[in-house]
RNA sequence: GGGCGGUUGGCUCAGUGGUAGAGCGCCUCGUUCACACCGAGGAGGUCACUGGUUCGAAUCCAGUAUCGCCCA
């Protein structure tokens, strides 16, 4: 195969991502093997590819090709949700471009709409995690509203139904009167807007004075039936149980205590308003309160607001009733206040708290198990301290609120007889039967079940319940729920109470919470800022392995991250790198004998160095294959600790720096020997491939695209049965492990960046060789420098290295440094300038005087060396050696330098 | 208001008790047959602040400041 030679993501990824489809490899049959399962939190039909998205399938699909390869039973489950609220939304604007309304449609018409809408954008976001590179079992994909899915959903009702969980109930909720519906928290978006803070006079009914009160929502007080203070208040302990006139009204109502009333606010005296305040709600339950309905569903006043206000905008009557309170001296002041105002996520209009019917489920009994479970560690959160999070809000927990007043959705399965009595069933003549009457009596409820509820079943709907599928009881308990951080309580909490409560297990196991994307700047990417980077401009421009790399480069514990296209633009390079490498790796194996190509392909065969290369004795191969080994220990650890930005890390640093920098340059002197190329070639087709099973999860298809490469390049047969993607990933192997050639190498490198050093200093050209010479501190270093002369003479452009025991002279135009166990020396004829060279010892022995300083003080100090341990002392004491050793020999070439500057001596 | 996270070179970030690191950017040099999406060399930081623990603190503890996230 002909590599081009910079790497092109685009034809590459198509190409490998359709074949991999082709091949069926994603797929996976239940019953053998260790199950490992991921069902992806389904993404909104409605919705395209953004960033949180594309960071959080990067994580499972790596997480998943990693498991894979390990040998796990793997199968990622995708799918996406109906969205109710945001489809019905989509379709209605495309209606209202109609000049259509749903209702113009009817219930069935709409639906069917939304049907089609469905069948026609509803996949477009699968299609981008296909792009992406996800390894999702697409056969399996599902959809909230599959005939499967319903049953489940009407299965889990139906259990709760019977159970008394399911109630109905006059709650405040979040209402939006565009939308006309209730909407649960999370589609909620809170925005500061500058509004102010009304303070307004209730009179005392008895007339003995007024309390104050402070409201940014004026109008509302026209629903008011309490006063609250706090019980703790001494101001205001007298008032408790009189009445106060509410102004603008018949009415009279009470002074009570509850200490939700905060006393550092406003005056401390809180309007209570129960049926516009999820707050004040609670507090009229508590205080036994009236709940007046001023405001209806459609945002306009009600009768109960009073004559003057009825069929006003809520708006509209906010103004009125702050003149009204003006003009009869009940205002007593106004001043402006930063009010969080919360709004429709979908259509932003203002979204108005208020009393509605609406169908709940008990929570208290369901959260139990759910407590338990994490409280006990069978669930765990990554990172951590997320669990708190959960456990507080479960402790904490209130009804949910389950019906929505939608059309798109799964109707609620309760039918109403004509005199107002009603059954849950799986369909009307069940529920008929439970109320005992014919179904034509009946008619079903109006209203949807929030979108959340399908969600809540995912793990285990998914996967077939309510029927025992073998899919379910081989994948359930799924192994990992990763998601963003907001949907902890609406949606991790809920799958695990249904899953303990539906099938006595958790969902999954482990919950990994990944890391807010901000933009450039640090903010949080939003649609309505416009400062989102678009992942899919990104896989254009770069490709999708170097988004999904850029990204898990910062995918750890932490709670966020900033992301740009440079981060891409890197990630590139990085696999351009890598291409090059590889492209270099194979262009060293043309034209080999057969006999070797054949051992070639057994180390790609077993993924090890085979026969008599199992065992190399030259320093750099095990060098290379012992920091092999750590890059391997390391990608294993952090990827099974959620710490892809470690693994990710880890293995850049080895390629880049490490096989690039390092072997392969050495890799070019070596085989110029042929008693050598042969275990270099086996290295490098070893390492390479390791390199590539480690780092396929996070880009499979370039590193797809190399291996299959490297066979073509050993002469492997074309196989439509190989992947790189079941091939097995590395283990460590401790055999490799060797601590002595690591050291030995860092000292050879350090003598390469020495010499290159002084010609850099020196200013000479990077073409000229130059003859050099070592002084080994001892007789390991000087066989060292010896027996690798050939590489460091490539590696530092020498002309010779001779190893002496005693340096040669600046007169004869040396220049000289100095590392641990060895000084060197370069022949830099007439660029020698004793002047500079004198002031360069000089820098050099300044900063080796000051180590020896600093080590003479700590070891000065007796504490130290009483209490450090033992290792730590030692090694300060060897560090102290080498570098008083290091500051006699530069103390000795100054004199030998000033020998040279003195008069009478010949100038250099 | 409650909880949580961050503050390390110009920028973005690693680094959880033993002499401060990387990438980008910057400066010098270089197209030697893997890669200019590159290579070699270099400059640049009293690790936000104040106390404490310790022989020793970027790292542990307490507090302060500041930015941000989640929840109310």
């Amino acid at each position: 195969m002909e590599m081009a030679k910079a790497y092109e993501p685009e034809p590459v990824e198509v190409r490998r991502y359709a074949d991999w489809m082709r091949r069926g490899l994603f797929g996976a049959d239940p019953g053998a093997g260790r199950p490992y399962c991921i069902t992806i939190p389904p993404p909104n039909i409605t919705g395209s590819l953004h960033c949180g998205h594309a960071l959080n399938n990067s994580i499972m699909d790596c997480l998943i090709r990693w498991r894979r390869m390990s040998g796990d039973n793997t199968m990622c489950l995708p799918g996406t949700d109906h969205a109710g609220i945001a489809t019905q939304a989509v379709v209605e604007r495309q209606l209202a471009a109609e000049g259509l309304s749903r209702h113009d449609l009817g219930r069935d018409g709409f639906v069917e709409r939304c049907w089609a809408w469905r069948r026609e954008y509803g996949d477009r976001i699968i299609m981008q995690l296909q792009r992406l590179g996800c390894s999702y079992d697409w056969n399996r994909t599902r959809f909230t509203l599959d005939d499967t899915y319903v049953e489940a959903i009407y299965e889990a009702f139906l259990q709760w139904w019977d159970r008394g969980l399911i109630y109905r109930g006059a709650r405040v909720v979040n209402w939006c009167p565009r939308c006309s519906s209730a909407i649960s928290d999370i589609e909620v978006s809170p925005e500061d807007r500058q509004g102010a803070l009304y303070h307004i006079r209730y009179p005392l009914d008895d007339g003995s004075g007024h309390i104050v009160v402070a409201t940014t929502r004026p109008e509302t007080m026209l629903g008011d039936t309490a006063v609250a203070v706090n019980p703790e208040d001494e101001r205001y302990a007298a008032l408790v149980g009189s009445l106060v006139r509410l102004p603008l009204t018949e009415r009279r109502i009470p002074i009570v205590a509850d200490s939700y009333a905060r006393m550092d606010f406003g005056t401390g005296a809180v309007k209570v308003t129960p049926a516009h305040d999820l707050d004040d709600f609670e507090a009229g339950l508590r205080n036994n309160l009236e709940q007046i309905k001023v405001i209806g569903d459609d945002g306009r006043m009600t009768e109960a607001a009073g004559p003057r206000y009825v069929g006003l905008d809520r708006f509209a009557c906010r103004y009125r009733v702050l003149e009204d309170l003006a003009a009869q001296g009940f205002l007593v002041g106004t001043e402006p206040y930063t009010v969080k105002t919360p709004l429709c996520d979908r259509c932003k209009t203002v979204l108005e708290p208020l009393l509605s019917e609406q169908w709940f489920v008990r929570q208290k009994e369901l959260a139990q198990p759910a407590i338990e479970a994490v409280e006990s560690g069978r669930i765990r959160f990554h990172p951590d301290r997320y669990a708190r999070i959960y456990l507080d809000w479960m402790r904490n927990i209130r009804d949910w609120c389950i019906s929505r007043q939608l059309w798109w959705g799964h109707r609620i399965p309760v039918w109403w007889t004509e005199d107002g009595r009603y059954a849950a069933g799986r369909n009307a003549e069940e529920a008929g039967r439970r109320l005992g009457v014919s179904v034509t009596d009946l008619r079903q409820d109006e209203d949807v079940l929030d979108t959340w509820f399908s969600s809540a079943l995912w793990p285990h709907a998914t996967l077939g319940w309510p029927r025992q599928t073998a899919d379910l009881e081989f994948w359930y308990p799924t192994s990992l729920l990763s998601t963003a951080q907001e949907i902890i309580y609406l949606w991790v909490a809920r799958m695990i109470m249904t899953g303990f409560d539906f099938l006595g297990k958790e969902p999954f196991t482990d919950v990994y919470i990944h890391a807010t994307v901000l933009d450039a700047n640090g903010e949080r990417m939003s649609k309505s800022k416009g400062n989102g980077v678009d992942p899919l401009d990104m896989i254009e421009r770069y490709g999708a392995d170097s988004l999904r790399f850029a990204l898990l480069q910062q995918a750890g514990k932490n709670q966020d991250f900033r992301f740009s296209e440079e981060r891409v633009k890197l990630a590139k390079a990085f696999n351009n790198k890598l291409w090059n490498a590889s492209r270099f790796a194979m262009a060293s194996l043309d034209g080999l004998h057969e006999d070797e190509r054949a051992e070639l392909r057994a180390v790609l065969d077993r993924g090890a160095l085979t026969g008599a290369m199992a065992e190399p004795r030259n320093l750099w191969d095990r060098w290379i294959l012992s920091r092999l080994q750590s890059v391997i220990q390391t990608t294993v650890a952090t990827l099974a600790t959620y710490d892809m930005d470690d693994a990710a890390r880890s293995l850049y640093a080895f390629i880049w720096d490490e096989w690039c920098d390092w072997y392969l340059e050495v890799a070019k002197i070596r085989m110029r020997d042929d008693s050598q190329a042969t275990t270099v070639r086996a290295v490098l087709v070893h390492v390479l491939d390791t390199t590539l099973r480690l780092l396929h999860p996070m880009v499979p298809h370039i590193t797809e695209e190399i291996w299959e490469a490297l066979h073509d390049a050993v002469g492997a047969p074309a196989a439509d049965e190989r992947s790189l993607m079941v091939a097995a990933f590395p283990s460590a192997s401790e055999q490799y492990v060797n601590p002595t050639a690591e050291d030995r190498v860092a000292f050879l490198m350090e003598a390469v960046r020495a010499m290159r050093n002084l010609r850099a200093e020196f200013g000479l050209a990077p073409g000229v060789r130059l003859p050099a010479c070592a002084v080994p501190a001892t007789r390991e270093e000087g066989l060292l420098l010896s027996e690798h002369a050939g590489v460091l003479e490539g590696l530092a452009r020498l002309d010779t290295l001779s190893v002496a025991s005693e340096l040669p002279s600046a007169r004869d135009g040396w220049a000289t440094t100095a590392i641990a166990h060895a000084e060197l020396a370069l022949d830099i004829g007439s660029a020698l300038d004793i002047a500079r060279e004198t002031e360069r010892v000089e820098r050099e022995i300044a900063s080796a005087a000051t180590e020896v300083e600093r080590s003479e003080q700590r070891l000065a100090n007796e504490k130290f060396v009483e209490r450090a341990p033992a290792a730590v002392v030692e090694k300060e004491r060897s560090v102290l050696a080498e570098h008083r050793e290091k500051l006699e020999r530069l103390m000795a070439k100054r004199e030998a330098l000033a020998a040279l500057r003195s008069p009478g001596s010949p100038s250099a």
